[in-house]
DNA sequence: CTGTTCTCTTGAGTAGGTCAAATCAACAGG
DNA sequence: CCTGTTGATTTGACCTACTCAAGAGAACAG
């Protein structure tokens, strides 16, 4: 632990102020939180904090490319300090539980299109959808054994 | 043109209504739309048809894989009806346009992580962000020569 | 310590949906 | 062709996730 919040804030060109340092704190220990679930647990260090201020710092992370945005499909956004490495995720389809995967490849983008279309590429992103070691367990549990009976399966893309 | 939407639709086991056939027109002449977009253009055929109707029009032939639903970050949800070939997409990051990529690997899912974590992957999806052919164009003219100079883009990464 | 400027709070407003009840239309059976 | 059943659509309320604007407050340079 070389720089410090502080340091790596001023460095960015924001102000260091509590609402930022208690969202730093929230987003350390959980990787992968929504806006709201980052609001409630930054009220532990810093009970006024309102959940416009925590946009607020989240778009100003953002910006400045302390923290990265991630909307998987059917949920609200997420937020990760890991930045700046490509790195992809695995996406629970029952509980929604995001893991990080390391893109193999490298610099961005790790990929490239078959065809381009005209398109200049700068960035591939890729989400893995499945299921979670627990959820897994859960499904067998309620017997279910090999189907897609359950509710939130969405329309499989299984060529 | 073999098999009309009549049958595809029955062999789904839905019904066959003014106003699926009105969705499915609409898609079928234009790819990647939104469902506000939709269902200004299907009142072109069925001038009654309540935004409700096209949401649930939408959620049936999704559920029963007669269209597919994608959601890129930032925008609205877009409907398709190529299904099954586990295609990906390019998105302009200025105007949202969407082309397809076939994918060169095939069946779903066409990756695999490197480290899945304990998930059971199922499908791999994969946007490509960059600029459409119109847009770097458009940039071009307004003297933005290399650097993200405008509005809309968002924080890049790369590594 | 003080002024400037950025940030936060407070409150309203928005897009893009979902959910529920009642009406209406598709279509199977006679 | 007519009718009953059941699924589809309409209507209208509601919701989540998020943005915008104005004023109060805090950070930090000098």
């Amino acid at each position: 632990m070389e720089t410090t919040w502080d340091d790596r804030l001023r460095q960015a060109g924001l102000r260091v102020t509590r609402p930022r340092l208690a969202v730093l704190d929230v987003l350390v220990e959980r990787p992968h939180v929504d806006a709201e679930t980052i609001a409630t647990a930054a009220r532990a260090v810093h009970p006024s904090i309102s959940p416009q201020a925590v946009y607020g710092v989240l778009k100003a992370l953002v910006g400045s490319g302390l923290a990265r945005r991630i909307e998987p499909a059917g949920g609200p956004a997420l937020y990760e300090l890991r930045v700046g490495d490509n790195h992809h995720h695995l996406v629970c389809r029952e509980c929604g539980r995001v893991a990080d995967v390391d893109c193999v490849v490298g610099a961005a983008p790790c990929l490239a299109p078959s065809d381009a279309a005209g398109f200049v590429v700068d960035e591939a992103e890729v989400v893995f959808w499945g299921l979670c070691a627990d959820c897994q367990v859960a499904r067998r549990q309620h017997g279910y054994g090999t189907g897609t009976t359950s509710s939130s399966i969405r329309g499989g893309v299984r060529a």
